[in-house]
DNA sequence: AGTGCGACCCGAACGC
DNA sequence: TGCGTTCGGGTCGCAC
């Protein structure tokens, strides 16, 4: 399931190997996936080609001529670089195929995620992107910006922090441990956190996401190749998926619980209500 | 307006 | 073993 670290990954990994070359062909198996007009969306990707590759919250942004491919991994979306005599596997939805006789394969098993070709001049009013909130690592994500957000909101902190309107590029699994750095129980109501609390947010949100980035994300098996480059964040998880194994600061069991249908792991000792 | 929840998917994990 | 069932993940859209 691939998170902001892990789409910051793929950008940096792409952007090494598919600017500037030019689009020849675009095969779309799974039309599911594209949710602008398909005939445009292969019109207008033919001929063009990559000029660069932003990153809004979860969204990749492929840049080209007067068009941007917008881009949601959601939970299992992957880009493979391939020769384009390559079989297609079962899971590849898109092919862009480039004039060095490469593809670019849009891969996912579970087709949830999705992309829309948009006109550059729309990116401000595409709602996806526009509401995006503040990045993990901005300066604007500040204890009063949290604060302004959290006042009045009665609901769990937990759904609060998966919000991209609010944090843009928080999912559940470091929600989950942004939570337990930060010793926040994850039902506390988001009217009822402190400032203090909201400095803790800001701070564990930081040098969470920084640490999963450099260390490559989470879940992060290989986007380019077969050769698998695993995400070494995994190691660092505390609390996620860790039901009923001892805490790490006071060994007393994780839980689990659903919050607004999401598994949520804490420790009912450190993140007291 | 604010909040909650089902739909979208399908492989993996689980239960019998 | 083999079958059927449940789960999970992010986002949108609809219902209340």
């Amino acid at each position: 399931m691939p998170e902001i670290a892990e789409v910051e990954t793929v950008r940096n990994t792409l952007k090494k190997q598919i600017l500037h070359k030019k689009i020849k062909k675009v095969e779309i198996i799974y039309p599911k996936i594209i949710e602008s007009n398909i005939d445009d969306f292969t019109k207008n990707l033919i001929g063009n080609e990559f000029i660069d590759i932003k990153r809004k919250g979860k969204w990749l942004i492929f840049e080209l001529h007067d068009f941007y491919l917008l881009s949601h991994l959601r939970m299992e979306g992957k880009f493979f670089l391939k020769n384009k005599e390559e079989p297609i596997e079962k899971h590849e939805h898109l092919i862009i195929t480039f004039t060095d006789e490469t593809d670019l394969r849009y891969h996912d098993t579970r087709k949830f995620g999705r992309m829309n070709l948009i006109k550059k001049e729309d990116l401000e009013i595409t709602p996806a992107i526009a509401k995006q909130g503040e990045e993990p690592f901005s300066k604007n994500l500040t204890k009063e910006y949290l604060k302004e957000k959290f006042d009045n909101k009665n609901i769990p902190i937990k759904t609060l922090l998966l919000d991209q309107t609010i944090i843009s590029g928080l999912g559940n699994i470091y929600a989950n441990e942004v939570l337990f750095a930060s010793r926040i129980n994850p039902l506390k109501l988001g009217k009822d956190l402190t400032l203090e609390e909201c400095q803790k947010i800001v701070t564990a949100t930081n040098s969470i996401i920084k640490e999963a980035i450099a260390m490559g994300g989470t879940t992060i098996k290989s986007y380019t190749s077969s050769l698998g480059v695993t995400g070494r964040f995994q190691q660092k998880l505390k609390v996620h998926k860790k039901e009923s194994e001892p805490c790490l600061v006071c060994g007393q069991p994780i839980l689990k619980i659903k919050i607004g249908g999401r598994s949520t792991y804490y420790c009912a000792n450190c993140q007291k209500l």
